[in-house]
DNA sequence: CGCAGATTTGAATGCAATCAACACTGGTGG
DNA sequence: CCACCAGTGTTGATTGCATTCAAATCTGCG
């Protein structure tokens, strides 16, 4: 698969593209990385002249407070991580890959020149960081108001949509590559916690494991469990962009 | 003080503004409301063709789950708390007044009109989404990983710094008309944990009364307290917009 | 094998929620 | 003027979810 297709099927999940889109969206130039976990690809602080799309792997924008790491978002392959940086000058946290991954590097300059040649690619960009904001109200509606186990739960149903939207997993093979100590960071929780809660997730039938992992055997379950609606990721039925 | 020019300070605290922007958002259509609390002036799921300036008060988002109330962000005079409706059809989250609070619906078409005919009006909104995003993540490392102690320090450095940005406030004069309820609603606590770490608080001098509300009397040291960074916020040097 | 990282389990602690009752405030209406 | 009321703030007692500490097990890997 050509390397801007993985970004061409994400934002074509969340808005319509022209051909000219396309075309301009394809022709930017990327600087292709490989990156291992624990080894930061931006650091909180710092400040660009790029964004990172990611093509294989999963990223996460992450902060410590206090010395307690808050992992803020996930990204798997399509999303663009730190999109917001080509108007925010300075990182207000990490971006760091949960797995070994593959980024590319697109300049700032060569973004802002593909949203002048097409604005509609501007606004889609636009819409990027908008669903973006969604997905933190909705994590901090979480990590404030739900229990670990309603946490947990939708947290996998979030990442199964997000990823089937772009035809990156079925249900049969989902499962999210976490470990307990990640979904620990990710969701407020400690890893101890998160293994009794998985725990009791099993029992319940609501999780599944899928070999170190888990995933889901009954997606039903699964969403009732999570009170999961899937509306604030405003999916594939393109807004009036 | 001229309706538009609340929006005006508050985008001027985050970008420079050139005097056709100026103009431009200057003419932007007002349809002036008076709300008042418990009564949300956007519902979750509700589709607008307008969004919202806050002209007075303070507006919330705000979304429930699982009958508990989580409050998203807060929004003070010069806010657009729904700019994002501006490419998301749906609202994921209610937004309502806190306080007695006035209004001003601006449609989605006189802004897209704007923005066309002064780019620079768009790169400057888009950065206030971005911005918006920003505290979000600030508010989600909060709520999962910091005590109530700092959490509770932490916002009233937050909004401290916000309001002072636009000039809306001084230290000696400042305090944050929330109820005890709404802070709990906010940081993800109870209001009873929340009375006590008030409590906490004032006796060791980070906050202080205020009438009914609290203030600080030492700046250093709420600072201090929260550890707080304002950098997240990214206020007045603006960036490479 | 030995090691580092991750998972699992047990036990003890503690922060914060919950339950419940009471005080305070401002506003309403008899 | 006072009774009443709703909303808010305060306090005490209890409960429990989640953390912390600690140790053992498991896993992949050099």
């Amino acid at each position: 698969m050509p390397l801007h297709d993985r970004l061409i099927r994400a934002l074509a999940s969340i808005a319509k593209l022209s051909a000219g889109e396309i075309e301009t969206i394809s022709a930017l130039p990327l600087r292709v990385v490989e990156v291992e976990p624990n080894v930061d690809v931006v650091h909180e602080g710092a400040s660009t002249h790029t964004s990172c799309l990611v093509l294989d792997g999963l990223l996460c924008r992450h902060k410590s407070v206090a010395g307690r790491r808050q992992i803020l978002s996930l990204h798997p392959s399509g999303d663009i991580p730190d999109l917001h940086s080509l108007y925010l000058s300075v990182m207000d946290a990490a971006l760091g890959p949960l797995l070994p991954s593959r980024v590319a590097f697109i300049s700032h300059r060569d973004i802002r020149e593909a949203i002048r040649r097409e604005p509609g690619v501007g606004a889609t960009l636009w819409r990027v960081t908008l669903i973006d904001g969604a997905i933190f109200r909705s994590w901090l509606a979480s990590v404030g108001r739900r229990s670990a186990h309603h946490r947990l739960a939708h947290l996998y149903c979030e990442m199964f949509v997000r990823l089937e939207a772009r035809g990156l997993t079925d249900a049969a093979s989902f499962f999210l590559p976490l470990t307990q100590i990640d979904l620990a960071d990710a969701l407020g929780l400690s890893p101890v916690h998160i293994n009794r809660t998985l725990q009791d997730l099993r029992r319940q039938g609501v999780l599944a494991p899928r070999g170190r992992y888990y995933g889901f055997d009954n997606w039903d379950r699964l969403q009732r469990a999570a009170e999961f609606d899937p509306g604030y990721l405003n999916l594939c039925p393109p807004g009036p962009v």
